[in-house]
DNA sequence: GCCACGATACTCGGATATAAATTGTCCGAGTTTATTAGG
DNA sequence: CCTAATAAACTCGGACAATTTATATCCGAGTATCGTGGC
């Protein structure tokens, strides 16, 4: 049970392209550099996002990828289901239907227990993630950084724009 | 990001190998057949199981798998760390510390708060598997099962005894 | 000087390989049990 | 009849394939920009 690469990569993304100008973007190569990961993957990646509805790209000279809504209507979840999908991570297979006590599918109107409980934990878990947004990540991550690095990463971000 | 099935299939069998008296075990055969599941790939999630303390296995004639503890001490985390390993779902690669605006080492003392926040929500996820123990989900079980579905499984239990 | 047109450079986007993890299988190691021969 | 050695049957256990998923890559589709020629 791994979590794709793709959601730590993308997060941080999000957390950079949220401090552009309105309207501005950055390409992929551009990003893919600034945190040294291979840029054609997550090129693959980003495009997830923009599907989700949480980032949205430019074509042609100066495109890119910027949000598509504002950092607080973003949060990890977003992220989490846009590159992993919706589909829960515990799999129920009905296996209380086989066997010689299998029972019948009119018999198994509830979800049985063992999925419940999973279902519950997986549940709380992306509550975990919703009441995460983008806004109190970067928030957080100000509060803690030195302001030297934070002046490095906004002027980085200044001399990507042509 | 999947769970592996043994998951599933090993928690359903905990629950049935909890009905046999003291001292007794069932066979992997015998349990694959109860669910229907390849006997080979069983057994080794069930080896699993073993490593990590939950159940005791027999060798010889009349062997088997049994639980290693009572139901009470088992719980649906114990299971899986069993069978997924104690790693967390979420890598954190420190790619903070990578490309042209990247953190020292030294500078890295905290955890990003994205790990942070990742970390906080598979905790959660997994204190909502702690409370779930072997006995509750049973119990859960015979309040919402027919009692001639409990009747048949706790015969069908009797009758591999030799 | 200004505008329209075309070429160009740059971007995303999906189709295509490679690596890794999960899933599934097989046969040998180890025990218990039943059998059998001897006392 | 009882005991003990022996053989057999049955079980787990780890080593060995096949399939699916995740990771990584490449090249074509599309668009804004820049250059150029004409008006």
């Amino acid at each position: 049970m791994q979590i794709a690469k793709g959601v730590e990569w993308t997060t941080h993304i999000c957390t950079v392209i949220a401090l552009l100008p309105p309207g501005r973007g950055l390409a992929v190569d551009v990003l893919a550099d600034f945190f040294e990961v291979p840029s054609a993957y997550l090129s693959k990646q980003m495009q997830l996002l923009r599907r989700a509805g949480v980032v949205e790209s430019v074509r042609g000279k100066s495109g890119g990828y910027r949000l598509a809504k504002t950092p607080d209507d973003i949060t990890l979840l977003d992220i989490v289901l846009a590159i992993e999908g919706p589909k829960p991570a515990f799999r129920c297979t009905e296996i209380r239907q086989n066997g010689p006590c299998g029972l019948k599918r009119t018999d198994c109107k509830r979800p049985c227990e063992i999925a419940a409980a999973f279902a519950e934990a997986e549940r709380v878990y992306r509550d975990a993630l919703k009441v995460k947004t983008l806004a109190s990540i970067m928030q957080e991550a100000a509060v803690n950084a030195k302001p030297e690095h934070l002046n490095d990463i906004g002027n980085w971000v200044q001399q990507q724009l042509p």
